[in-house]
DNA sequence: TCTTAATGTATGAAAATTCATTGAATCCGG
DNA sequence: CCGGATTCAATGAATTTTCATACATTAAGA
């Protein structure tokens, strides 16, 4: 299977190995009248206190209109408010309603159960280091913050 | 970092990774004009047999209607060419030509510059084990034909 | 061989995303 | 404290994607 390219290179290879193992989820999100960048928004804002939209963005891997525009949804949805940002008005502070904590927490619980039983599938003991590494990586270039591109990351103290 | 829903989740975490990866290659993406589904379809076809139009989808990780808009913009830029199929007229066999070829391949040599750099910066010795990992992975549900879902997999002896 | 089912791709309308830009608020050097 | 540069989010037009469906071809069974 290493032989071409794209089974090779490893931010495909990731990419692929995401929704391999996340297929046969996507039923459930539909049933809960979620598309994906929503589902991912609603999961990220489920245990994070209040996000400005930029970094909400950053964390669901989706540019800032496009989730400007996500969040109208889900705020015209009643599962999501835009708090105003006490020290600086330009911000917005996007957080769960109580409505959005009840629907998504079974969709979470099911995402887990259904990764669980994908991974046993798999059998390999070398899962929780892989998870350990992928984190890694990903704190790793996220912190860098960059230079290349957006340099939503450097949070202020808040 | 572990501590939260989406830093732990691994279909999540590993569609992270996958971007953290390959942040900052976009602009050169941009420069030879491919969005970055343009970039999977030529990137996977350069070095693969010509492929059906729904088996491409499956491995470039999209759906099949995006994927024929997607053919009709690469075919009107003369990158890709749709052939018949000897066996079943239904089908069609796309394949990159000349010229797509050539358009692809400083791209191809350039992602693979890209993140061999970017791994550099990680200097972890699991890399290649990393990636042994994911493609046991991918094949395994690439190749359970899935039941739940699309049953693209099952290709027909050719 | 017919008839019905299933498969592969295309199509059209609706929805979501992108790109470039705007407007507003904050920051910072002088 | 002023003025220009920067940051944050929103907006609108253009593009792309999605969903459902249609069309054509092959498969399967009576």
């Amino acid at each position: 299977m290493a032989d071409r390219f794209v089974h090779r290179h490893l931010p495909y290879l990731l990419a692929r190995a995401s929704h391999a193992l996340w297929r046969g989820f996507e039923p459930k999100l539909r049933a809960a009248g979620l598309n994906s960048l929503e589902w991912r928004v609603l999961a990220t804002l489920s245990d994070s206190e209040p996000l400005p939209v930029g970094r909400l963005a950053h964390e669901v891997l989706a540019h800032q209109p496009t989730v400007t525009k996500t969040l109208d949804r889900l705020v015209a949805q009643g599962w999501v408010e835009r708090r105003a940002d006490a020290a600086d008005a330009r911000r917005a502070r996007v957080a769960l309603t109580l409505a959005g904590q009840r629907h998504v927490a079974p969709l979470l619980l099911a995402a887990t159960a259904h990764e669980a039983r994908r991974l046993q599938e798999l059998d390999t003991p070398e899962r929780e280091r892989l998870r350990d590494w992928l984190q890694a990586l990903v704190q790793h270039f996220d912190a860098q913050a960059d230079g290349a591109d957006e340099a939503v990351l450097r949070r202020r103290p808040d």
